[in-house]
DNA sequence: GTAATAGTTGACTATATAGTCAAGAAACGG
DNA sequence: CCGTTTCTTGACTATATAGTCAACTATTAC
């Protein structure tokens, strides 16, 4: 039935990578064509506007997002461990990305939410709850390293609130001096608002 | 000598208010113009470029800003003070500012930072630079307070950049939930991540 | 008052960007 | 191989935005 194409891929692919790039208004429909190899035409032929390819890019960037972390957050992982290795695991892909573009690319869900909260309701509200997983997996990590003993917490959830303004905050303050190195001490930071002793290293 | 005019100085304001609003790719100078009721060619006359007048704007901001700060940091604070009413004056300043626009405003130098890092980097030069301002408030207080016996820290600079990381991480996500109550328990952490208990409220 | 200076304007050009559409091309079911 | 559907294209329009400029206006020094 009809002719195929990986067209709408390659546009999500695109749009995710500009606005990283130059942000949301900074990037052109015109520009996510050129990126994805293909005409205006076929841009409106999957998508009504540049808000409805955005969503559609949060929205698989989101169930990606959560593969991923449901590996990291495995309850069969010991609770703080699963917190020791995101937070490494943040500081290693940012570096990553750093040295391959030049550029520490930060969150994307953060770094657009920020720009485009006060005027595109409908993605602030995608973002938001884009944002609010986390909170989620740190809560529960925290709340099973207490169980287990290993920190003494009274407020699991307050805890994962810190914990997440801090580790956002210092990937997006990575971003914009656009230095990972300033990822290294995440994991000690996070440690110690948990009141914990950092420890060497995990997987 | 020659005609007078406030025009640069309502450009600057009009700017800071914008980008706030739209960010920096969504703030045209048309709509620049408009704001400070002024034509473009004034505009030009004056500027030339959004980027020229983004530069002023932040070395203006960021004079009021250091002025504002040293009343709040002031050394004839006790130490521990000066970061408790910081705390509380951010809280306080983007709840009113919420009332007033119907938006949480967020820090102006890190959600324009945050959009143009990757662009443009004379911006991201004086955004990074008003930035680290911050860490010397933080650092500063926090040695008095290790002077004073008041708290045991290792390295007062670290724990400077980790505050700094929650402080902005925090304020981000209320603009980006536009929920200034998310900053109500900033003090408290900030106390938390000094391995203090919360103290009731400050002046 | 007048000459010099600084600021202002509206009308202009050029380009960038969003968005449309009829016609054609590829896949597929029968 | 044919009809249907889906995707693709290029050429198009309309608007938004950046940037220019010669003429005009207000202020000040003298």
């Amino acid at each position: 039935m009809g002719r195929t194409s990986d067209a709408r891929e390659r546009l999500i692919t695109a749009v995710g990578e500009l606005f990283l790039e130059s942000g949301y208004h900074g990037t052109t429909i015109d520009a996510i064509c050129l990126r994805a190899g293909v005409r205006k035409g076929t841009f409106y032929h999957f998508f009504a506007s540049k808000e409805d390819l955005a969503v559609a890019a949060l929205e698989l960037d989101r169930a990606s997002r959560r593969e991923s972390l449901d590996a990291v957050f495995s309850p069969t992982r010991p609770p703080l461990s699963r917190l020791q290795v995101y937070c490494e695991r943040v500081y290693t892909r940012q570096r990553e990305a750093a040295a391959r573009s030049g550029h520490v690319p930060g969150c994307p869900l953060f770094t657009l939410g920020a720009e485009i909260c006060t005027q595109e309701a409908r993605l602030r509200e995608h973002i938001n709850a884009a944002l609010g997983d986390y909170l989620a997996y740190f809560s529960s990590a925290i709340r099973d390293a207490s169980a287990a003993q290993k920190v003494d917490v009274t407020d699991p959830d307050a805890k994962a609130r810190c914990i997440f303004s801090l580790i956002q905050g210092a990937i997006t303050q990575a971003r914009i001096a656009n230095d990972a190195e300033i990822l290294r001490e995440l994991p000690a930071q996070v440690f110690g608002v948990l009141g914990l002793k950092p420890v060497p290293h995990a997987a």
